[in-house]
DNA sequence: TATGAATGAGTCTTCATTCAT
DNA sequence: CATGAATGAAGACTCATTCAT
């Protein structure tokens, strides 16, 4: 969306310099945030990278809290509703994960940044963007998401061990945590050469086969 | 008067004064690490909360960087190894595991804060710890766990679709991850109650069941 | 929206809004500058209370500098003038000093932050505006007054130990500086109650019991 | 006071090191205080003055707004006390005013940067030590002093036009504005050559005289 | 072993000022 | 006449680090 407001400065470059360079320091904020936590950025840093001077930071934000707000606000909701919301369009369970899993990777295909600033500043205690972005969180989509897993696993069709309510967190944990590590395996022998398509198909494979394995069929305990 | 009341310790020998105020040291810092991130904690934090003054922290470590080598070294890795150790002792994919589940919930029990310390500073980019912990990873246990799951698969034994060379991300994402957001799950609606048994439960079930699933049922993706 | 508001004022000239907006800014710069202290008090902060925004107040006073220097000239001096030049008109030192009382109360009662601010930026050391008032102010009225006491000692009708040259002091005291800290009154217990009207009495008749005191009666010191 | 304490440093110089330089830091900004007034007065300078780096001021204060408590805790407030309590040792009320001027002439004469001080950050709005000072401030004296005064004017000592709540600002009016204004006189043609002593007998002369004028002698109104 | 004093470098923030439009 | 965008310089404050004792 800010790529369309930027596309319409064509024709009135003047009047929309400000708008460019609010959304500049938006997505030089995100990416700096991602690289080295927003803890350890500086709002210089965030100047320098969108080309200017650190007193424009506080020229359209005023404050390094409402740049916080902007970033959850205008980048990183608008993203997680886009997500989440088709969701509600299905209730069933195995194409809502499948469907979830593609845009959650399809998003972090031009996002690259965006599973790191999810593990490091949402997800982590004292995440600067925790309390944020959870204000703004559409909880609903979710919630059907555990409805769905829930008459699932009523009906049988998977495993009692499983708890509805942690779905979120295996859809999370299969797919945000591996992305947010990708660009460290190269400096790990045990992960070198796994490419995204490997792990989309094997994130796909692990949820599916987890939420449609029938119940009683493995030997429990040692 | 913290150093009143350790120098009145009769009975212990006087050398153990420095050596506990350093595990202490150790000790605070991770705590704060975990709560606020490493970039976000001072010296002087650490040195409050372990009750010594800030130049205590020079004496003991120089410098901030010996700091983090210190618990990277000391504290990290030990309980690292102490998790992955035995995934040697067997070939079993499910017993193996289910033992490494078994022993990550355990070994976080004792140490709440360890899953955020991990998340945000060794699997994030930028993670202050990340390098200094990778230096010293046991990553031949790894190796074996990746070995026995492409073992299984050429068997048949489970999905193609699987990669195993992301078995690791699985296991972290379905444990250290969830682990490190239970403390926010008052906050949100649709996770409250959930235990830490319940936690334990859904992970086992939920591994078990992705690597141990027949090969047939799955290519239903478009 | 100021600028829509003033641009409809159908009837007034054109060039008169901005004549308009150059006195505005002088007001709120005035009185800004009696609350807070002009060090205090930014540009923005004028242009704010003026209801136009920081650029207008270099475009009409180029300088902070400048500003200062009309706040002085166009509304300090003059009505410094309309108080001392009567002082002119007689030779009798009672009605002389009884004018001057009166004078100062009038004016500070339509501009009640005056007192305030000749205190503070023009009476105390390094105040802002005391070299620009200084450099335009009337001495000759106040050579006139000290004159007159003079003359008064030299006749015997005033203790001997007045000194003329501190008259000018004397005024200032039992007028200003009351005046000024009148709005604290209210949050001190000793001056509950005291009115503008008991001022004005008590500094008339403080003055004029001083300078009519018969010269026999006093050097009881020590 | 503080001087008892740099004293005591003989001996044992290091350890009151921290302490001398604490007394150093806060005279330093009195003194700045009263030339600039502290709204203009910056936390650099007053290091400077001191000999030390700026990183001193919070070590030893913490904050600025703490800076400004010990400025009034420690320093204004004992003077202030010093100059009012033997105001309670007399009930006859020239001795008392007499002493007063003779106090406060006094004690000037060691800080002459007091009466400034006064004048803008105590009496003036927004004076940034006002607050501080009316907390700590010794009202019975003040208190005393009225009801002496309101004693006399019973008795037909002084003139019922006078307003005994207003003494205190007489006393001020007399002695700390013209006080303050020493500094520039020798820049005002009228007003050189005046000296301390001058002022001194101008001061009790004029309190003198309108405090014990008798009442009806007179002529009021031109 | 332990600490109080001291500092330089850097962070966030404010503000007067400029300028193209 | 009026303003939004932009900036350099400076202010308060923090923090890792050093050092004499």
């Amino acid at each position: 969306m800010p790529a369309r407001a930027r596309s319409r400065a064509i024709g009135r470059p003047r009047q929309d310099a400000g708008v460019a360079a609010r959304e500049l320091l938006l997505d030089s904020a995100m990416g700096l945030f991602a690289e080295q936590g927003a803890a350890a950025t500086t709002l210089a840093q965030i100047a320098a990278r969108a080309g200017v001077t650190p007193a424009m930071v506080h020229y359209y934000f005023n404050d390094r809290d409402r740049l916080l707000d902007a970033v959850a606000g205008e980048r990183l909701l608008p993203t997680l509703t886009s997500v989440w919301a088709p969701v509600a369009e299905t209730t069933d369970l195995l194409p809502m994960l499948r469907g979830l899993v593609r845009r959650i990777l399809k998003a972090t295909e031009l996002m690259p940044w965006l599973p790191g600033l999810w593990l490091r500043e949402i997800l982590s205690d004292g995440g600067q963007l925790r309390s944020r972005v959870l204000k703004g969180m559409p909880f609903e989509y979710v919630r059907h998401l555990i409805a769905t897993v829930a008459a699932a696993q009523q009906r049988g069709a998977i495993s009692r061990d499983l708890d509805p309510r942690l779905v979120l967190m295996s859809v999370l944990g299969t797919t945000l945590l591996p992305l947010a590590t990708m660009r460290m395996w190269h400096e790990i022998p045990v992960m070198q050469g796994v490419s995204r398509e490997d792990l989309a198909r094997h994130a796909e494979a692990l949820l599916v086969s987890a939420f449609s394995a029938p119940p009683n069929r493995h030997s429990r305990g040692k």
